[in-house]
DNA sequence: AGCACGCCGACT
DNA sequence: GTCGGCGTGCTC
């Protein structure tokens, strides 16, 4: 076995495939599958993952691995095969399915350098580069680029005098700290003890202490604690008493917080009932999929909890997913109460070095339950006994760019490898869940009431075209606003949800109804406040707001849409004794101020909590007693089938906030289509009809989870390229498939144009068709400059849920 | 992805 | 005649 099968870090198809390396003798043992290394690739040096060990190459002259950069393998033999499965079930690069599956700190980082040939001197070198080298034997590549220098330095090179070289370079490191350790028994530290001399204070308290404890100790902490200098240690260990080290330490996220510990809670005879089956699969250790149906504050958390504690009991590993995590810091919380240090916690609030000290913490087998978003689902543990995922109709488990999975599909992938169980639960199940628990592909497991009794909160639906019929322009029915005020009499709090997406606030002239769009994207700019300025989300372009109107000339120009902002403003004229709190991205964009707002919202310093999708989830406190939807419809008329889908649930999911506890809870949604079902349905907390409902809409109109569905969307430059690659395409598919797939296309994207490059697509829909991943190679084949040029891009979605 | 090799236009 | 444009193909 001296020869390595090697994935390089080059995402590219003609070299998604393994390369061959002869294994340096000295390197035998470390290099092993799942490993990663540096490697010799043409005339640079790259990372590559070791997939495999032979003796024998078809290739004849192989090169060599530069060197490991792992001592031990950073997938391990599941995750390796995960992968396979990976590139298989979203069409991507196998490079990129192992780098999803890591930590992006593990990612290489790559660094052109010229290096002064040892024969040479700096005076060697012609005036002009001198001064790259700045006194020392190395110049960065890109400063030499900066300066217009390349050509003068290629000549130089070919004169022997520099080289160029690349390095790969780990993104993050391990964060050591300096410990200090005796580095001789107790006895001799005795002896030496008293031979000290008389003045040396520092040095007697610090032998006094290591005859105490003679475990390693991190030098600041034991400098402070013991109130000596460093010049203490420094002697002794110049004695050679004390010796110094650098161990590894952890960032800790959560290392100000204290967590008292927990123990569970008494089920009731209705979270019994639920929780029985999981029990009996987690000691079967059998494979089986749970969809946990039950209401807001019906207990789900408590089932995740027990059943995680049977897995532990049984020497094994638990994987929660929660959609975006440091939204939900209530959940950490419970978790780290339950099970303290055996939590790792990975989420996108943490820092590339905190994510990777969380990793190597499931890697070192220090902890056993991950709570974490979507890409948590990769965890490289060996030993699972449940994998849960919390809310899981949440789109956020699906990823967007490649690879693009779901995080529910990987889950019963694992669930599968490890025999082990797999609960999706949710309040508001996604149709393909609830459709495939109602088939007995799923085990159904239902919590139809809230732990404590308490009734669902009353919801009112407010029709706004009558609202305004009656003369009232405000953004609050007068509904709303009464109850607004009575909650502010009583003390009590109030939750204002405005779901901002799709209506966000565009520029517009009143005179001739001209809107700003992106010179770029086909897509209209959002003001951005702060900055007076407004923006593009999809090519970050950035312009002034015009003094007039750029059609007409007209100085009537203005912004339009309700954002968070303009509701806090009247808020603040119509109820000027009201606190409140607003909480969108503008004010959660620093770390860590999403909980203190949070926090502040409990503690009580403010009545009213206005706030976009953000609030939606996971909200949990007693003074809740309103909760307001200014507006329902916003995200209704968007062009994607699951837009009645995503209403329903989002407007239960808000409901849910309130009355939790003792104190009952009302819900006032605004609306300017009452009548549409799933706003309806959702007033009435019915899901069972809104599920009976949206199947008979999904199987007329052939989607999902009647149909399975593929987007492939083109770019181009160029308009008519877009368009006759598209159609060809689409012709090639159609001509693979069977006369029961639909085929739509070739259509113009929703967003036609996105930096200048022009977007096709066509969208399939099909119930079984065992020849399209194969066709759908075939083009990605064929058109294989895919990524290389950059006039060319085709993307594939195997199960995509954003239609754009 | 980089980079080299290689074949056609406008210039010292 | 050459310098340099970026199309094509290769990297174990």
């Amino acid at each position: 076995m001296n020869i390595a099968s090697v994935i390089v870090d080059v995402p590219a198809k003609q070299t998604d495939k393994p390369f061959d390396y002869l294994i340096p003798e000295q390197y035998k043992e470390v290099i092993v599958p799942g490993v990663r290394v540096n490697v010799p690739f043409g005339p640079r040096n790259i990372q590559g993952f070791v997939t495999g060990l032979k003796t024998e190459s078809n290739f004849k002259k192989l090169k060599s691995i530069a060197e490991p950069l792992d001592l031990t393998p950073v997938l391990n033999p599941e995750l390796l095969e995960l992968g396979d499965w990976l590139t298989e079930h979203s069409l991507c690069y196998k490079i990129s399915a192992f780098q999803a599956m890591l930590p992006a700190a593990l990612k290489a980082k790559y660094e052109k350098k010229l290096i002064l040939a040892p024969k040479a001197a700096l005076n060697d070198l012609p005036e002009e580069v001198r001064h790259l080298f700045a006194g020392g034997k190395e110049a960065k590549w890109e400063e030499a680029v900066e300066q217009g220098l390349i050509d003068t330095l290629k000549k130089v090179a070919a004169r022997g005098l520099v080289e160029v070289v690349y390095q790969v370079k780990d993104r993050v490191r391990k964060k050591r700290l300096r410990h200090i350790s005796p580095t001789v028994d107790q006895s001799v530290m005795k002896s030496q003890f008293d031979q000290l001399a008389a003045n040396a204070k520092g040095q007697r308290v610090l032998i006094e202490y290591f005859l105490q404890h003679p475990e390693p100790v991190e030098l600041r902490a034991l400098l402070s604690s013991l109130s000596i200098s460093q010049a203490s240690v420094k002697g002794l260990v110049k004695k050679g008493i004390l010796g110094e080290q650098d161990l590894e330490v952890y960032r800790d996220p959560y290392e100000a917080r204290e967590f008292q510990r927990k123990e569970a809670l008494q089920l009731t005879s209705a979270q019994k009932d639920a929780i029985e089956p999981v029990l009996s699969s987690i000691n079967e250790d059998r494979h089986e999929v749970f969809l946990l149906y039950g209401v807001t504050g019906s207990g789900k958390t408590e089932i995740y909890l027990q059943s995680i504690q049977k897995v532990l009991s049984k020497g094994q590993e638990a994987i929660v997913l929660v959609p975006e995590i440091s939204l939900t810091p209530q959940m950490v919380k419970r978790f780290k109460e339950r099970f303290g240090d055996l939590v790792a916690v990975m989420h996108s609030g943490l820092s590339a070095g905190e994510k990777y000290d969380e990793w190597r913490k499931i890697q070192r087998r220090e902890v056993k339950v991950v709570v974490g978003a979507r890409s948590a689902i990769f965890a490289p543990f060996e030993n699972l006994g449940i994998i849960i995922i919390d809310e899981e109709h949440e789109t956020s488990y699906k990823q967007e760019e490649n690879p693009r999975y779901h995080a529910r599909d990987v889950a019963i992938q694992r669930g599968l490898t490890h025999r082990c169980p797999v609960v999706l639960g949710s309040a508001t199940p996604s149709l393909e869940s609830f459709a495939r628990a109602q088939k007995g592909v799923y085990t159904l497991l239902s919590l139809p009431e809230r732990m404590n009794q308490q009734p669902l909160p009353k919801v009112e639906l407010v029709d706004m075209r009558e609202e305004l019929r009656q003369g009232n322009r405000s953004m609050f029915s007068s509904l709303l606003f009464e109850k607004l005020q009575d909650r502010l009499e009583k003390g009590e709090q109030t939750v204002l949800f405005l779901n901002k997406r799709g209506h966000s606030s565009f520029v517009m002239c009143r005179d001739c109804g001209y809107v700003i769009n992106c010179p770029n994207c086909d897509i209209t700019l959002t003001y951005h406040r702060h900055k007076e300025q407004m923006k593009c989300h999809y090519c970050g372009f950035e312009d002034i707001v015009p003094a007039v109107c750029p059609e007409c000339a007209s100085e009537h120009i203005r912004y339009f849409g309700t954002g968070t902002q303009k509701v806090e403003e009247e808020l603040n004229k119509l109820l000027p004794e009201a606190r409140v709190i607003r909480m969108d991205v503008d004010t959660t964009g620093r770390k860590g101020s999403h909980e203190k707002l949070l926090n502040a919202f409990q503690e009580g310093a403010a009545d009213i909590l206005l706030g976009t999708q953000m609030i939606a989830k996971g909200l949990d406190f007693p003074n809740i007693t309103l909760v307001g939807v200014l507006s329902a419809d916003t995200m209704l008329h968007l062009p994607d089938f699951r837009s009645s889908e995503k209403t329903f649930q989002l407007l239960t999911q808000v409901s849910g906030r309130a009355g939790r506890h003792e104190l009952p809870g009302e819900v006032v949604i605004q609306t300017y289509t009452p009548e549409h079902y799933s706003i309806e349905l959702a007033g009435s907390q019915d899901f069972d009809r809104f599920y009976q409902q949206e199947m008979v809409a999904r199987k007329v109109h052939k989607y999902p989870p009647f149909y399975y569905l593929s987007l492939i969307t083109v770019s181009h430059e160029e308009l008519m390229k877009a368009v006759s690659i598209t159609e060809k395409i689409t012709r090639f598919i159609a001509s693979r498939l069977s006369q029961e797939a639909v085929i739509l296309g070739p259509v113009a994207s929703p967003i036609p144009r996105i930096n200048n490059r022009y977007r096709y697509q066509c969208l399939i829909k099909y119930k079984k068709e065992p020849e399209l991943k194969s066709a759908l190679k075939a083009i990605l084949d064929h058109y294989q400059q895919e990524s290389a040029s950059s006039t060319l891009q085709i993307s594939m979605d195997l199960n995509p849920y954003i239609l754009m």
